[in-house]
DNA sequence: CGACGGTTTGAGTCCGGTCAATTGTCGTGG
DNA sequence: CCACGACAATTGACCGGACTCAAACCGTCG
């Protein structure tokens, strides 16, 4: 019961707190399901027994679009894209996935997305009717994914906003606030980031074209904001104005 | 237990089958509250005695993005919009919500969006504490906010596609299409839907300007597509045509 | 070293935005 | 019933930001 509350307390925190701050965090310890910070042995041996760890590497695709759902998976090592296609090849990129994220809440009886490995990839795949059953017997679980899928939901809007109203440039400050952002809550230095994804990536995830984000990088730097160092790090050296061009103060 | 099973089997359909389907649903029914298809009285009555009921005119703010989220709230009739603005003004409707429609899965401690009146509107007011309660104690609508949120961020990768990567005409026949298919759920008359909202308000939903979404709509008028009729009716001439062109074959 | 994929840079085009004027629609009140 | 005003919708002319096409420039790895 007490376990119950703990979990329950977590339940509106960004995935990456949760796991810094609970020191049983399924994910961080045992590496396998991120979902419950703090889960009985009895419940946790039921997780253990149906999940299968798998490997993948850069370029693999993990799901296809359009294929039978059935399963859900946990990113625990390693950068994934998430995309869409268009019947005449255009694509979208709906999301990039780090290790503790989820994936599965997104999708009914097929896979709405394609799910492909930028970095090797460490995961845990969970049968889908098994994992139902054991979020049914353990009902913190339940509140959880229901609370990040509330926080996926305001993230996608976030992302509405960006796609539809901002400028080329608002963009990309956007995508590397938000890395910034995700960096500091896991903890890492903050004013530097590594891209994992090419260009043609970011584009797709920004609704632009490779042309269009490397100009805006390059503009970036030139304006001093950042720097471009080997091995797709950046250093960000003004955040504070980065940071205000991606809020979208004025055009 | 018999009516726990019944809720559990809609998990994965849109709001409107549920409704069409279940005789018991209590938006069609009582008209308060739409996740629960099959309720016991005595949970019902719980529900009953945390519910208000509220009208709002066209134009009247239901929740203001940035406000402390206290309630829940379903619509019970009308149109309501919602929507985020930037600093200068720009502004991003992230979707148009109809009778059925629940409001709340997208948000944590604040309100994240604006939401609006397009039309006079009837909705349900939740005490966002007590309706949690009342979660907590009736398990299978714990399941269904799960369901209605993952559908939702369904559409909101779809809408991404659309924003990201779709052409002007794309986007205004994958807005109409839209319309239809909702219209089709609900059992109306699948060739033609009301427009409640403004040219400015779709071009806001699409990432477009007025002018551009206009345009839009008077080429497919030409094309033969559509008619434009008084009241915002618009009728679908070739709705086949319109489909592939908002499934965006080709450019 | 040379090949290959990714990145950057350049020149030109076009889609959709901007600005401005006109037309249409609807509700109100004389 | 019609005239009026306010606001929405349409249409036109022009502009510019992002796209397209193309070439040059890397960095990495066999």
């Amino acid at each position: 019961m007490a376990m119950a509350y703990a979990a329950l307390n977590t339940i509106n925190e960004p995935a990456e707190r949760r796991c810094n701050a609970a020191a049983g965090c399924v994910n961080c310890g045992a590496r396998e399901l991120s979902v419950c910070a703090a889960m009985p042995a009895s419940d946790m041996s039921r997780v253990t027994s149906i999940v299968s760890h798998r490997r993948a590497d850069a370029g693999e695709t993990l799901l296809n679009e359009g294929d039978k759902a059935t399963h859900f998976l946990n990113i625990v090592d390693g950068t994934v894209k998430v995309y869409k296609l268009l019947p005449d090849g255009r694509r979208q990129i709906t999301g990039f996935l780090y290790p503790g994220d989820l994936l599965g809440l997104a999708f009914n009886d097929t896979y709405t997305s394609t799910v492909e490995a930028l970095t090797p990839v460490k995961y845990c795949l969970f049968p889908r009717r098994q994992f139902e059953r054991v979020v049914d017997e353990f009902r913190p679980m339940e509140k959880q994914l229901l609370a990040r899928a509330s926080n996926e939901l305001v993230a996608a809007q976030e992302q509405m906003v960006m796609l539809g109203r901002k400028t080329a440039q608002e963009k990309i400050a956007s995508f590397l606030m938000a890395l910034i952002d995700r960096n500091r809550r896991v903890n890492k230095r903050s004013d530097s980031v590594v891209l994992t994804m090419t260009r043609a990536d970011i584009a797709d995830y920004l609704g632009l074209t490779t042309e269009t984000v490397s100009r805006g990088f390059t503009r970036l730097k030139t304006e001093g904001w950042i720097e471009l160092c080997a091995g797709g790090k950046v250093r960000v050296c003004d955040v504070e104005a980065l940071s205000e061009l991606a809020a979208g103060a004025d055009r």
